[in-house]
DNA sequence: TTGGAATGTCAACAAGACTGACTTAAAATC
DNA sequence: GATTTTAAGTCAGTCTTGTTGACATTCCAA
């Protein structure tokens, strides 16, 4: 398609990064790098009866407490149905807390429990302690262009929602 | 667990970054971004009776061609079952090839055909173009960051093998 | 007030991962 | 040469997590 293994002209940094090897490099990296994101989470969910799903609902009901169903399932990216499972277990086994609208009664918001938020923090604990390590490791300058790659990665809609969470942490 | 969302201590860079709330950013960029990075190849996918495992294997007996089941299950991080379901149906459809070894006539070498060959350019050029896009978008020493970050979040047995990989193309 | 839109729930199904048990063939070891 | 180990493949069954389709409830606006 464009230069496979084009020998780049000496001092274009516009092509230096942008040559099919470099891209499939950092294609990779993502593949391999998400599964060690993944791995410390899991490891603790698989002695749980939960799995990632449930893990990524906890995330965001702690991250944006109160938020409704709708909300979460535009969040994470899945149907309402799928949710909904995950959701039930999670509830039934008082992790989260389904509180029905005020304004608009068909709307659920959502909350941790004490259980719930207790989960969570193991299981971010566990995600975060790998995260500090690569960042410490990578130090503060490649940390910003990681942030920098990663957002320009995004669906414009994600990156909406990305900044929205980010600043509903900061008011 | 550690310092939750305490205002750091102007100037200090090695613990700027290193909040809780850096780091749940960090986790949450993550997050989107993967999925920003699996969108384009799944739409096309989703057209074709393919999904993601099918693309991963394509993806990783293009870049090792000749690669055995062994070597690409420990590369892909699934059980042998989970592969040869995936392997079975792209040997049928003669999108890759399965050749006896020559020394060890146990082992099972793997090669993407001619229409194997089309279908991950087709796939891995979506990817690319988006991750072109993101490298454009952020610049160089972004993407200097962007890799140091992601290799530090590996195990150190993706490492390797991310390594290896890069050092046989360069071969 | 009624009909449509939004929200959430239930049921059934599919993809893709897993474990466990087994076969076949070839290589390695004793 | 017999035995053990290794590589690959298969069959069966389970689990998680996604999907669609059908449905109930609630709100709102014509």
């Amino acid at each position: 398609m464009t230069d496979t293994r084009a020998p780049h002209p000496a001092g274009n940094e516009t092509l230096l990064f942008l040559t099919d090897e470099q891209l499939r490099q950092g294609i990779e990296a993502m593949f391999f790098a998400y599964r060690g994101f993944t791995a410390d989470p899991d490891r603790i969910l698989a002695g749980l009866s939960y799995g990632r799903a449930h893990h990524r609902a906890l995330h965001f009901i702690n991250a944006a407490p109160g938020t409704t169903v709708n909300n979460l399932l535009r969040t994470l990216g899945v149907t309402k149905q799928s949710l909904n499972r995950v959701l039930r277990t999670l509830i039934e086994d008082g992790l989260v807390e389904s509180r029905v609208g005020r304004a608009d009664r068909r709307e659920r918001h959502l909350y941790l429990t004490g259980e719930g938020a207790a989960l969570e923090r193991q299981l971010s604990d566990a995600q975060r302690s790998r995260m500090r390590a690569a960042y410490r490791n990578a130090g503060p300058e490649a940390v910003a262009g990681f942030k920098k790659v990663l957002e320009a990665m995004m669906d414009s809609e994600l990156r909406a929602q990305y900044h929205a969470m980010r600043e509903g942490r900061n008011e």
